[in-house]
DNA sequence: AGAAAAAGGTTAAATATTTAACAAATGTAC
DNA sequence: GTACATTTGTTAAATATTTAACCTTTTTCT
């Protein structure tokens, strides 16, 4: 009864570790999809930007004048990853950094006009990418998947 | 009449925006909280791999003896990554490249004593963060997200 | 009031990804 | 049978991430 009874509960969780581990195929699958999607643009374009760079510019163009430490945590990066980028888009002349006056470690990152230009280029091919997926799954459905995943980032949180 | 249903339209596809954005946040989040739960395993075993090469470990420990090709479609990523990686995990003593017989461009990699062993560290704990999320998510719920995670990407590819 | 902890940001080194280019081998077209 | 296209894999260079360590500033604790 009881070796059945095991039996069982390994059948359950095998099933069940197969069922996650697919489920984690699939959220690499889109990122990567989208990933893919995003890099073609940034080709064709013609623009030297890259995908982490474009991440980070999507932020901004959405409100600058955050600190790194904000900017980090909306694009889920570490902060030194944060200030490698911040480097290169000042590099290039996309954004600047201005001491903050409140806190004195705080760098507050701001847009220049040629960054705020570079939104004109790739905003409408994002939303265009981003458009496309509601022809294949319904609002409804995409609210159900954003709560799902909501729930699982939650639980390794 | 034109100018309100246009205004209509906007305000649509505005909102149908908003959502794509949210849900490819979500599935960044997912990614995220999984990387660092999986870091957060490799730091504590004292073991020298880092989370990418653990990726390919995962699949060799599935079924080794596969071209890189096949490694790399199977972990998403590009081949060029996936010779740097087979390199490192050469270099480890965890895996061995051996031509193919078949094909002479074919490289198949193999498990080591040693990198068969490590399935031994790392297994029980991804499946234990696995079987984690079943505790929030019913199966059910989990195949109706797969469902649709399969969908987007398959619109993006 | 002062010490300790935490936060914001930077640098260094090792690893991973992307783009570009290349070489050898196989597959396809004629 | 030969030319061309594609595939498999590698190398180089630039960029991105992770770990570790550090500095300055602010916050918290006693």
């Amino acid at each position: 009864m009881y070796l059945l009874l095991f039996g069982n509960i390994t059948k359950i969780m095998s099933q069940g570790l197969h069922l996650v581990e697919e489920f984690l195929k699939s959220v690499d699958k889109v990122k990567h999809a989208y990933k893919q999607m995003i890099l073609k643009v940034i080709r064709e374009s013609g623009v030297d930007i890259t995908y982490e760079m474009l991440e980070v510019m999507r932020i901004l163009w959405n409100g600058d004048g955050v600190n790194q430490q904000v900017l980090a945590n909306a694009t889920l990066k570490d902060k030194v990853s944060l200030t490698y980028l911040i480097d290169h888009l000042t590099k290039r002349n996309w954004v600047i950094r201005v001491a903050g006056k409140e806190d004195r470690r705080s760098k507050l990152i701001y847009l220049t006009e040629e960054g705020k230009s570079l939104e004109l280029i790739f905003k409408p091919h994002m939303e265009s990418i981003n458009l496309s997926v509601l022809n294949q799954v319904p609002p409804k459905e995409m609210e159900s998947a954003i709560h799902l995943l909501d729930k699982v980032s939650k639980e390794w949180t």
